[in-house]
Formats: C-alpha cells, sequence, structure tokens
DNA sequence: TTGTGTTTTATTGCCTCC
DNA sequence: GGAGGCAATAAAACACAA
C-alpha cells in the first residue's frame, strides 16, 4: 500500500448489502441515456447499476455476449447467496471488468467532466454499484488513456506540419539551385554585352536604385525577376570603380516594384521595416543580404548578419558572391 | 489448447495543494 | 499531514493466430 492510503479490496459488505437492498432486475435494460440522465439528480433512487447482481441481470438482458461472458459465467457458479458474493469480491489478486453499461456509463460521464469530484465519485459509484476507489481508479486510468490519445494525435499534426515544411524547403532548395545557376550563366554572358554598351547602362542602374519599394520577400519574388536582378550583376564593376550615381534621387529606376526604395530605413517605404513583411525578421535580414550588395546600403551596416546561415530562403547566395552584382538590366 | 500481444484494473511511490 | 492526482508498473482478463 502506498504511503498512508488504505485501499479496500473489493465491495465492503454493508456497501453491498445496501446495493443489494436495491436491486431492481429489469431496469438494466432501459436506455444508458436515460439512465444517466437520472442519475445525477436522483441516483440512490434510480440506479441504473445495482451492484453485481444486477450485472447478471444485464447478461440476461444482452444473451450473454461479449467481453462479459467470462465474468457472467463466473458468478454464476458463484450465485449461492450473499456470502459468495463477498467471497467473490473479496478474492484476493482477482480482478474484475466492469460491465460494457458500467463502462459506458462512466464514459458518458467522463466525457462530461473528466475530473471526478467527491460528491460525484459516490453518485457514481452507487449508481454503478462499485466501490468509489474504484470509481476514481477508473477515471485516472480513463485520463492516461485520453492523455496518450491527445499525444498521438499531437504527434501526427506536428508530422504533418513537418511534413509539410519539408516539402517546402526541398522545394525551395531546388528553386535555389536553379537560380544559382541561371545567375552564373548571365554572369558569364554580361561581360560582352557590357563591352558593347558603353556607359550609357549607368543610368539604367541608377533607375533601379530609385525605384518605390517592394518587399523583396520569397514570396513577391518571381523567377523572372530574380532572373532580372542576376542580370544586372555584371554593373558590379562599374560601381565598384565608382562610376555609378546610383543614389542619385533624380536617376530612373528599375521600376518592377520588388527591387526598390530599400536604401534608406528612415523612409516610410523602407523595405526591411518587419511589418511589411509576411518574413520573420531573420528570413528578411536573409533575403536583404541575398539580394542586395551589402555596398549599395550602408545602412545595413547596422545588422548583424554574422551568423545568417546560408539557406533556401537567402537563395544560398554568400555575401561575398554579391560583389558583382548591380542594379540594372 | 497454447503462446503471445493488448487492454483493463489495480497498486505503488512520489508530488502538489490546501 | 491528509487527500488526491499522476506516472510507472504489475497482473488479470481478453483476443487471436497457429
Amino acid at each position: 500500500m502506498a504511503g498512508g492510503r488504505v485501499y479496500s479490496g473489493g465491495a465492503s459488505s454493508s456497501s453491498l448489502s445496501v446495493l443489494l437492498q436495491n436491486q431492481r432486475g429489469p431496469c438494466a435494460s432501459e436506455p444508458l441515456d436515460s439512465l444517466f440522465l437520472s442519475g445525477s439528480s436522483n441516483s440512490s433512487s434510480a440506479s441504473p447499476f445495482l451492484g453485481s447482481r444486477s450485472m447478471v441481470s444485464f447478461e440476461d438482458v444482452r444473451g450473454g455476449n461479449g467481453s462479459n461472458r467470462s465474468l457472467f459465467h463466473q458468478y454464476e457458479h458463484e450465485d449461492n447467496g450473499d456470502d459468495d458474493l463477498d467471497e467473490y469480491f473479496h478474492q484476493p489478486g482477482k480482478k474484475r471488468r466492469l460491465t460494457v453499461d458500467q463502462v459506458q456509463f462512466l464514459e458518458k460521464s467522463f466525457d462530461m467532466e473528466n475530473k471526478l469530484e467527491p460528491e460525484r465519485k459516490i453518485l457514481l459509484a452507487k449508481d454503478l454499484g462499485l466501490q468509489p476507489r474504484q470509481v476514481a481508479i477508473w477515471f485516472q486510468n480513463r485520463r492516461a488513456r485520453w492523455k496518450n490519445k491527445q499525444l498521438e494525435k499531437d504527434y501526427e499534426v506536428l508530422q504533418a506540419n513537418y511534413n509539410s515544411l519539408k516539402a517546402d524547403c526541398e522545394s525551395l532548395a531546388k528553386e535555389n539551385e536553379k537560380l544559382k545557376s541561371e545567375v552564373l550563366v548571365l554572369s558569364e554572358k554580361l561581360p560582352h554585352k557590357e563591352k558593347e554598351s558603353g556607359t550609357s547602362e549607368l543610368s539604367d542602374t541608377n533607375k533601379v536604385s530609385q525605384e518605390p519599394t517592394q518587399n523583396p520577400t520569397a514570396d513577391s519574388l518571381s523567377e523572372c525577376e530574380v532572373s532580372k536582378v542576376s542580370a544586372v550583376a555584371s554593373k558590379q564593376e562599374d560601381l565598384s570603380s565608382g562610376k555609378s550615381d546610383i543614389f542619385d534621387s533624380d536617376s530612373p529606376h528599375y521600376t518592377d516594384g520588388v527591387h526598390s526604395s530599400i536604401l534608406e530605413p528612415g523612409d516610410s517605404s523602407y523595405v526591411f521595416e518587419p511589418d511589411q513583411s509576411d518574413l520573420s525578421q531573420d528570413e528578411e535580414d536573409n533575403l536583404s543580404k541575398s539580394l542586395l550588395p551589402p555596398y549599395i546600403f550602408p545602412k545595413l551596416e547596422d545588422v548583424d548578419y554574422s551568423d545568417t546561415p546560408v539557406n533556401s530562403c537567402n537563395f544560398g547566395f554568400p555575401v561575398e558572391d554579391h560583389a558583382f552584382w548591380s542594379w540594372s538590366y
């Protein structure tokens, strides 16, 4: 026995005699719902479960089906009076399964409230012809089962979410690889174009830098748009050599509405304002790091990218890779 | 019938709350 | 300190295949 806790081994003679006095055979066939509803308010007079003898009545009504068969037969052999009844309930080490109706009754009660107040426990015990302790144990075990079920459900939900995220991640990684190869191809082609077109493209570069802002989130960046960004990579040489007037406010700019107005954090359209994106700050940081040449955005020096991983959200572009980027196409 | 896995009932020990 | 809840566990009852 647990420290200081005393459990009875089964129904006591006194409680059983009370139950047997209330014995009412045919009531066992009443619909459970009505039995249950009448139980709480008037349980002592309308008890649907009237001790162990009423279990025999249940079996009679049901024709002795299923799970109670062995109990019924066992009890049938011992049904020789109250002495045998007490003997049955006091068998040490013997476990007695509850009847189907008792379990259904308890289940309904559990559905209403899975905690068991003392008064309710007494009422249920009376109604079911069980020891209050048995009712308490049943509720305890039932709560444990319920908790396990909940854990299983939670696990399934988490696993589904994980699988979904994993699929997203994989598709983004593929997209990332695709875009990277595209950037490589375009950056190889662009130096030739540059030589042909001369310095006139600088004004285009400036256009890009002045475009009103939309947030360059992963969602808003179409493949085409990213390709455009990639296509201007060759302008980096001009910028790094001081030719660019990219911060000229009068300069025309790239007008696709995606890669612009990202220069001034103080501006209302500053692209890295947290409220303007569905992405988390980390994701936005990753995007800004991956898409924007660091030298274009001196204000961004305030942002700590030191631990930013290269992942599908920043398109896998290390910051160093951006050294050749510029904003024209 | 028997072996084995699962479910259900009950115990134990520990913990928290009043 | 007692009552009650919970986790872990034991063990009886049950289901079912071989």
